[in-house]
DNA sequence: TTGTATTTCAAACAGACGTTTGATACGCTG
DNA sequence: CAGCGTATCAAACGTCTGTTTGAAATACAA
């Protein structure tokens, strides 16, 4: 895949890592087995244990996160703008996620694998997951201004993220309930388009009348004696009830 | 749990509901096996078999809906202003995903269920999600006007579905990352004020200034022949490159 | 070619799983 | 109390899982 696999050996364990990245992609860690793994990559049930060591080892060597740092790498140096560079991020996030030509197998193990966690859980963190948070986390930075606060940008990176995990995570889903759905290169960019356009909206309300906005409704009722610690909304409920 | 349970076998049927909700909740329908539910039930291994014929009926008895339509009747009739309702169904529905006092498991056996079929998806399908969408939709319609395409309404509506279940699906991993995390009632209000802002704020440019906005794109670039059926957008990077 | 190390293979292993069985204990009616 | 249907139980069933085994095949150096 990466380079021309020269011995024979060599030629398995490639075998092994592409038909294992299919099937933990598709049927989870649990759900995949070793023998159907086996019988994709035309190799006898031992052959992972051979060359791997373990189911678990198998899917530590199939978890490549290059592509993912390489776009982070290559969005940096991309564009000036922020904002611009929030669109081209989840553009190329969301095509890692759901374009069936060049999508990124490990990404969408990785979406698979943040509900339950599996052995190589903490590898995953460690490599995809809090990189792309330091990088997203800068990016919102840069778009909302050192006035918001940290709290409120790491929820702003939550919404993006979820936003985009949730068309791969929903996907059977929203395809029983709008049956012939497919993900072609086009409904992509779509799908990706909007959620910038969202995004963007929802970090300009926070960062900028959020704080003046808040402080307006709290003093709508002044004799609040800050109830708890960390306050600072939710409440809507209570101002109609 | 909903009421008095008056003869043994009953309470045997109570018992065994109520350990393959937390089981399901926890390790998914797979990761849940029959003896630990049992076990938890201080049942004997058999009696699943013979109260509900399969661990599938198990799970089939054990999905009730009942608080999640519920909520969406008392929503109906608690306010006027779409706006404010869509606030209450936020925070309401957050509550059920994440509070521990009064969550609704079958809401997170759902959010389980969502990326791996189950025998019972179709069920889910049919008593919760469509109606969900269906709820959530009319209300986005009344907040987002006439003028709003229906694929984009329903975009906005999966924005703020991925919002919602995004702090369910990845808390394994937003735990590793943020250690001493824990959802407490105050969290979850902060949490929800948040994503109905951020969604506000998205429905907002996406209904309002969307389609000008749009238009206005497009007409910096008129020699375009209109490519596909349902471009859009989706030119982010064509802008800059 | 011979010898040695590496790789493949069919077969079997031990354990966990959902499910079934037949006997036993229970609760109720007559 | 006797009788009968229901509910529970320990034990076993068959199947599937990841893994191990020892022999066979292959590759490569001397």
């Amino acid at each position: 895949m990466m380079y021309e696999a020269r011995t024979a050996s060599e030629q398995t364990r490639a075998r092994l890592l592409d038909a294992a990245r299919e099937a933990f992609s598709q049927h989870g860690f649990q759900g995949a087995t070793v023998r159907e793994i086996c019988r994709r990559a035309e190799a006898n049930v031992a052959a992972v244990n051979y060359h791997f060591g373990s189911k678990d080892g198998l899917l530590a060597e199939a978890l490549n996160f290059v592509p993912l740092k390489a776009m982070q790498l290559t969005n940096v140096k991309a564009d000036s703008d922020p904002e611009v560079r929030l669109r081209l991020f989840i553009r190329d996030f969301m095509l890692m996620l759901l374009d069936e030509t060049n999508g990124s197998l490990p990404c969408r193990i990785m979406a698979r694998e943040l509900a339950d966690p599996t052995p190589a859980l903490d590898k995953i963190v460690r490599e995809a997951i809090a990189p792309l948070h330091e990088f997203l986390g800068k990016l919102l930075r840069e778009i909302a201004g050192e006035k918001t606060g940290e709290a409120e940008l790491c929820r702003c990176m939550h919404s993006i993220l979820g936003q985009c995990l949730y068309y791969r995570h929903s996907h059977p889903v929203l395809q029983r309930l709008h049956p012939g759905l497919r993900y072609g290169r086009q409904e992509i960019e779509t799908i990706a388009g909007h959620i910038a356009d969202f995004s963007l909206a929802g970090i300009g309300r926070i960062s900028g009348k959020g704080a003046a906005l808040r402080e307006a409704q709290h003093s709508r009722r002044p004799g609040r004696p800050e109830a708890g610690k960390t306050t600072e909304r939710g409440d809507a409920r209570r101002k109609i009830l």
